[in-house]
DNA sequence: TATTTGAGATACAGACTGTATCTTATACCA
DNA sequence: TGGTATAAGATACAGTCTGTATCTCAAATA
């Protein structure tokens, strides 16, 4: 029980308590991570007890959504305007850079647990399913066919075949469609590999 | 406790054994997800007891990533040799996609109970951070200073700076550093939004 | 056949969940 | 200002799951 400076019980209520709450959950849900994440632990954490939670939210998980929502919200970006696609382009990136904690601190407290426990990140296990270095080799060989001048495609255009693929799976859980698929050929990786022929 | 044919109680050892409990394991990993997985479950779904389990797997964590390279191993991947650039490439992007069970497997057992808890998906999240109507804005407004002409630009290539962005956010889970923000717009945006001018 | 290994059963303490019930501080209203 | 309604906070409960420990006995090995 919380109580005044005086040592008298005192009572939070409405969104003065409701903050504490979603706030001691986030801050269990950062430093400790999703699996670890206990409504009982909140509740201690908030200095309340559990039911005072369960009277907002039914379980766990709504509970972890309304504390990111809480604490990540920070409205719709602006688009910059610096008065070339260059900078703006850049600008959104790096705005993009500031703002990325909403999707990562998602990701951490899902992926978190895992990442610790099995020491493989996202990328290895992409790697595991279809290794860059193919990609190596297949480039290796369009040179020896003379398709490709030697050192002309960077590492990064290298692999932004195999990047966009799995950015498309990742997002949608589904098999990428044979149409996006030749998509990111023919119209991106081969033009850039090519420079526009 | 399994049983022969004639009642006889009956005891699987070594491989035998161990596979059936991470096709059990399996088993409840996809059919409930990774937050409702226990260890309890698979051991009944198994016949057996949970001691076994932990006899072989010190924890949940470390039995969910057995039973997800046990069922997901599929070997390397191999090169695609089909004489063209383009056809070596749109091969290994196809392979990928019959492949790409490992990886979103283990997405969807993490995040599945998030999704469905929270009727978020990972594109909405990323949406949310950046909406893909800011970069519509920008390229507008190229249009109108005529540094872009109009129809020029796909949708699939004006999503490209985010989405690449994306990618390296979500594979390193850390900020995007600035050399590859200006890399991905210099090398691969610019070049293929002025057809390397 | 004797010995070793480890499968399978069971019991335990502890953590956490979700529900229910009680007292009482606080807000609101007559 | 005093009475009443609301909900905070405490507590207790049954149930599930975890991780550990201990026991018996089936099956592999020598």
């Amino acid at each position: 029980m919380s109580l005044n400076a005086d040592g008298a019980p005192r009572r939070r209520r409405g969104k003065e308590l409701e903050n504490a709450l979603l706030d001691a959950a986030w801050a269990e849900l950062t430093e400790r991570g999703y699996d670890e994440f206990a409504i009982d632990r909140v509740a201690t954490r908030a200095g309340t007890s559990r039911a005072v939670l369960y009277r907002r939210w039914p379980g766990k998980q709504d509970l972890v959504r309304a504390a990111v929502e809480h604490n990540t919200g920070e409205g719709p970006a602006i688009a910059p305007d610096t008065g070339s696609l260059r900078g703006d382009v850049v600008a959104l990136l790096r705005q993009t850079n500031e703002r990325r904690r909403t999707l990562v601190t998602v990701l951490m407290t899902r992926l978190g647990g895992f990442y610790r426990a099995s020491g493989t990140t996202l990328a290895d296990l992409a790697e595991a399913g279809a290794g860059d270095s193919i990609m190596h080799e297949v480039l290796d060989r369009a040179i020896e066919r003379g398709e490709v001048e030697p050192g002309q495609v960077s590492d990064r255009i290298m692999q932004l075949p195999l990047h966009l693929f799995r950015y498309e799976a990742l997002m949608t859980l589904r098999p990428v469609p044979e149409q996006a698929i030749e998509e990111i050929v023919d119209t991106i990786f081969l033009p850039l590999v090519h420079g526009n022929r």
